[in-house]
DNA sequence: AGTTCGGACCGTT
DNA sequence: AACGGTCCGAACT
């Protein structure tokens, strides 16, 4: 596993990367990043973070990101995976319920076992998890900060709460 | 219109 | 056995 620093104008992320691809994704910490990365020239770590920073930037744009990075998602169950594999499909600036995404996985009932899924979404923006709000439009829940979720939907030009 | 309450539901630790 | 990024209906303010 490499750990890359991912510049935006947001600031920076941290991206982890398995042989297999991008594994993990995070928001700036509010501190000072604790020790400098360190790459293997050898590997495809450096092509993949050119790969992530241009999605990631993309992405907190409001636009629907280029080529993406190969994703390592096999930290997940295979029903978290289902449900990551959903919310990937979510066109941008669009938001489903949770009751929906269940239903789309085909388990109508599984609601909350969704958004406990959500929360362990190990990419977030790249998986937009912050698409998915909670019944009649409200926001929901978001492991990273509302503040996050609400930045996200507006630059996408999602429609929040109801007139 | 907004709120609180109480069940019911399901995957993960 | 307990906890969630839930949902729905009912009964309030």
């Amino acid at each position: 596993m490499a750990t890359a620093l991912i510049q935006t104008a947001d600031g920076t992320f941290t991206a982890h990367f398995s042989e297999y691809g991008l594994a993990g994704l995070h928001f700036p910490a509010g501190e000072a990043v604790p020790r400098p990365p360190t790459h293997e020239p050898s590997a495809p770590w450096n092509s993949w973070s050119r790969l992530t920073e241009r999605a990631l930037n993309q992405a907190l744009a409001g636009k629907t990101p280029g080529p993406l990075p190969p994703l390592d998602l096999s930290s997940g169950t295979v029903f978290q995976r289902c449900v990551w594999n959903a919310l990937r499909k979510i066109p941008s600036g669009v938001t489903r319920s949770y009751a929906q995404v269940a239903r789309t996985i085909g388990r109508p009932e599984a609601v909350r076992a969704v958004g406990q899924a959500c929360g362990a979404n190990p990419i977030p923006v790249v998986i937009p998890c912050h698409r998915v709000l909670a019944a009649g439009g409200k926001l929901g829940g978001f492991s990273s900060g509302l503040d996050w979720k609400r930045k996200l939907l507006a630059r996408e030009g999602a429609i929040l709460e109801l007139g």
